[in-house]
DNA sequence: ACGATCCTGGATATTACATGTCCAGGAAGA
DNA sequence: TCTTCCTGGACATGTAATATCCAGGATCGT
C-alpha cells in the first residue's frame, strides 16, 4: 500500500477540522504535513475525482471536503488513492501449462484460490467502510482539532 | 500483492493433493503452472522458511507439505511470502512539518488513522487465517485433485 | 565410487511501478 | 491585470518485484 493513503487520510482530517466554510491549498497542507506539494496534488485530485474532496480555483481556492465527514469513508479515500482494483490478483495460474489439460468445464466455477482470497480482501474492504472521517475525528485529541483551526486561521485567516 | 502468493497457494494444493509420500520437485511445480523455475524456486525456499514446507535435497528430492493441510492457514502462506510487515505502513507524517508544533503529550497515544488501517488489516488476517488448506481441498472439484495425481504419478512415478 | 538429480543462497540483470518534479493552460479573487 | 491556485500531461528518479545464473552441497540410484 503506497503512503499515499496515509496522506490522503491526514489531509482528509484537517479539512474536516477546519470546516468547509474555507479552502486549503496543496501548498497549505504539504505545508503541514511536510510532503513533496506538487505530488500531493496529484494525490489530492484522484480524491477530487473521487467526488471525496471538491476543488476551487483562483485566489483564496484549494480543496474541501466533498461531503459531511460521517459520509466519508476510509473504503472512499483507500478507492480513491489506490483505484479498485483488488489486492490479490488472480492470473489464472491453474489454466496454465501442463495443468491445463482438463475439461473445460472444470474451469466452468472460479478458481477456489481466488475464492478464498477475494473473501478475506471483502472483509478488509467491509471494515474501511465502517469507519468514517467522523469517527476519526471524535476518536483524535480535541488539542489536535483546536490547533489545526488555530493554524489555519494564522496561514490562511 | 505479489504473484507469489497465488504460486504459492496453487503450489500448496498440488503437494496436498499427491500426499507426503513423494515429494515435487521446483522444475516439476514449474512445469504444471508454466511458471520460471528459478523464481518460483525462491518463493518455495521462503515457504521452507516459514515451516509450510519442508524440503528434501538429491534425487528424488523436492517439497512436501511442513504439516497436514489442516494446519496450513492462508495466512501462513502469505506471511511467509509477503513477508510480515503491515500492508499499510505509519510514516507518522501528524509529527512532521508545521503538524508537529505541539505538546509532545499529543503523541503520546497512538495515531488515530495507523489504528483505524490497522483494525481493517486485522479483520483480513482474520480471515485469511481462518481458511486452511483442507477447505480449499473440499471446495476444489475431485477431478482437478484427480488430474494432479495422475499427472505426478506420469511425471514422478 | 560415481553420476545424475535437486535444494540453497548469493550475485546480478531486468522490468514495473511508486515517487517526485516541472511546465503550460485556465479559472477565480484582489 | 496581477497573483493565486487547480488541472493535466510529460518527464525524471528511485526502489521493489520479477527473473536469471551459478557455485556449493546433499541425496539417490547404479
Amino acid at each position: 500500500m503506497g503512503e499515499g493513503v496515509e496522506w490522503g487520510l491526514h489531509c482528509c482530517l484537517v479539512l474536516a477540522w477546519i470546516g468547509d466554510d474555507e479552502a486549503l491549498s496543496t501548498a497549505k497542507l504539504a505545508k503541514w504535513f511536510e510532503l513533496p506539494p506538487a505530488y500531493l496534488n496529484k494525490r489530492l485530485q484522484a480524491l477530487v475525482r473521487a467526488g471525496v474532496l471538491t476543488s476551487t480555483a483562483g485566489a483564496r481556492g484549494g480543496f474541501r471536503l466533498g461531503r459531511p465527514p460521517e459520509k466519508i469513508t476510509l473504503m472512499d479515500v483507500v478507492t480513491a488513492i489506490e483505484g479498485p482494483e483488488e489486492t490479490f490478483r488472480c492470473s489464472e495460474i491453474r489454466q496454465r501449462g501442463a495443468g491445463a489439460e482438463a475439461p473445460a468445464s472444470e474451469f466452468r466455477h472460479a478458481c477456489g484460490v481466488s475464492v478464498a482470497m477475494r473473501r478475506a480482501e471483502l472483509a478488509w474492504r467491509r471494515e474501511l467502510a465502517a469507519q468514517t472521517l467522523a469517527d476519526l475525528m471524535a476518536e483524535a485529541p480535541p488539542s489536535a482539532a483546536a490547533r489545526a483551526r488555530r493554524w489555519h486561521e494564522r496561514v490562511n485567516g
